[in-house]
RNA sequence: UCCCCUAUAGCUCAAUUGGUAGAGCGGGCGGCUGUUAACCGCCAGGUUGCUGGUUCGAGUCCAGCUGGGGGAGCCA
């Protein structure tokens, strides 16, 4: 029988760990493994014991979405005083070889010769996670040890593979990852309520003459806060290597309280240059088919069950978004759709109109009901978007794009940048903002300027798109939102 | 920030018009079994979120507070 592993239990280096076989690769090709022996090391998810003399311990890695069963014979000299005391949670080692499985539910599974337990769990009647369903809303409060569930683990692997799917895709296509930074001096990014950055005494602060808080006294000689968009300092990587983006944290802090947002949040930024919104829209609809397309390829099991326990749709959904071309609209064919469904007899809280925001409810009838798919609108109103977006012709709308999808809204905003210097500084003096702000993302319009766009994708709707979970928070190790910073 | 809902065993939930707080799962012990979120029996487990009020009597009604959820706004 061919050994694969080092035998012996204990401590061992990092090379000696690697030889344990991760339950993932023996699943993936059992017939490798079969008539081998080897070393699994996981936490046990449950035990049933049987007269027949051994014991079946389900174990989990992490690697997969099914655990493996270890076959324990009660021969083991640790069998009474540890093996029948095995609980969920525990975490073991466990030596022994692989064979084919005589139950049903599983191809492999171990017969073990040797048991080490490197953990017990304290208190079996108290352990948080119990082999039975939880609430989401439960599992929130224990953080620490949702990943240990099928959901949580099956999220934690989908958040990897997608992110994982991003930066590939980016790299395959010749994009710069761009590590902009998370401090930022700017105040006047304007995407919303900022986090402050500062080492100032609270209790002591020191103040100007004037009575106001002396900002040059603080760390950076002057007032920051947290980044809510590497937009703006991404352009100028994008005005030199011709493809960016950037993927990284991103903190806002508004008092929202919805499922669907979160005060630190990753979002994946890409800006492409001698491009305009139309290209903007590709790169959208290519980026995320690509990515869904490998979720699809690559976390088949952690898929199926959430077809099976969280979204019926979820699977269909994914097969359907990467066939299907996106639809896209004007803003002023969004409108006209709106109000031909009112004429129908479609009834909205709120009354669509030209030259305002859409609501939730509007967007949602849109990529819900008329079309089922995600549609990116386009041209909105110059007045309801940022200073940034491009003008169009017509003078009244501006190049933005939203990719609304069903079941989140917005997953994508984006826009063709205005590169002309002329009509930036009046979009900017008509939005009462000032120039001298702005005065390096100005000279990148005076210094070779060219036409460019790109697009924010919020990565935690993303996922919940492609699971169906229902909450943002469950799709984040530890989410921030306003009075909850646990963990 | 606004509107609505909600808080009972480790977890998920019951408890009629206000009248002595119960089940399933999980846990412990035993039985049975190459078992699959196994099955059968027994046992343990609660200051009903907190503070106050109404009442002979409050899990139940009222007020405030705290936590949680859903929706809206803002956005990714």
């Amino acid at each position: 029988m061919t050994r694969r592993t080092l035998p012996a239990f204990g401590l061992r280096n990092w090379s000696q760990s690697m030889a344990a076989v991760r339950i993932a690769t023996a699943f993936a090709k059992p017939a490798d493994f079969i008539g081998t022996e080897g070393i699994i090391q996981g936490w046990v998810r449950t035990r049933r014991d049987s007269k027949a003399g051994l014991s079946f311990v389900a174990v989990s890695d992490g690697s997969s979405f099914d655990p493996i069963q270890l076959v324990v014979p009660a021969d083991l000299p640790n069998y009474a005083s540890e093996v029948q005391h095995l609980t969920a949670g525990c975490a073991i080692e466990a030596q022994g070889a692989f064979v084919q499985s005589q139950g049903k539910g599983q191809s492999i599974e171990m017969q073990v010769k040797s048991l080490k337990v490197h953990g017990f769990v304290d208190d079996p009647d108290t352990y948080p996670i119990q082999p039975k369903p939880h609430s989401m809303e439960y599992l929130r409060e224990v953080a620490h040890l949702r990943v240990r569930t099928n959901t949580f683990g099956a999220v934690a692997r989908v958040r990897h593979c997608l992110a994982m799917a991003i930066h590939r895709y980016f790299h395959e296509n010749g994009f710069a990852w761009v590590h902009t930074p998370i401090i930022t001096g700017a105040d006047c990014e304007g995407a919303g309520q900022m986090f402050r950055v500062s080492t100032l005494d609270f209790v002591n602060m020191p103040k100007t003459p004037e009575g106001r808080i002396d900002f040059s006294q603080d760390f950076f000689g002057k007032e920051t806060h947290l980044t809510v968009s590497g937009q703006l300092n991404v352009e100028t990587w994008c005005m030199a290597l011709s493809k960016v983006y950037t993927f990284g944290p991103t903190f806002r802090a508004e008092n929202s309280n919805t499922s669907r947002h979160l005060a630190e949040f990753w979002m994946i930024e890409p800006e492409i240059a001698f491009a305009d919104l139309a290209a903007d829209a590709d790169l959208a609809e290519s980026l995320l088919k690509y990515i869904f397309r490998a979720l699809l390829n690559e976390r088949q099991d952690d898929l199926k069950f959430f077809a099976e326990r969280i979204d019926k749709e979820c699977i269909t959904r994914l097969e359907k978004f990467v066939e299907a071309k996106f639809e896209r609209i004007t803003y002023t064919e969004a409108i006209d759709l709106l109000e031909k469904a009112i004429a129908k007899g479609e009834k909205f809280d709120y009354q669509p109109k030209w030259g305002i925001d859409m609501q939730s409810e509007h967007e949602r009838y849109l990529t819900e009901k008329v079309f089922g798919r995600p549609v990116a609108v386009i041209n909105y109103p110059k007045d309801i978007k940022a200073f940034y977006m491009r003008l169009n012709d017509d003078g009244r709308t501006v190049a933005a794009m939203d990719i609304l999808a069903p079941g989140i809204g917005e997953i994508v905003g984006g826009s063709q940048r205005e590169e002309r210097l002329d009509v930036l500084d009046s979009r900017i003096d008509e939005m009462g903002l000032h120039k001298a702000d702005y005065w390096w993302y100005r000279d990148l319009r005076r210094y070779g300027t060219v036409p460019h766009a790109g697009f924010g994708l919020g990565f935690e709707r993303a996922i919940i798109y492609a699971t169906g979970m229902q909450n943002i928070r469950d799709v984040i190790p530890f989410a921030r939102t306003p009075k909850n910073c646990e963990f």
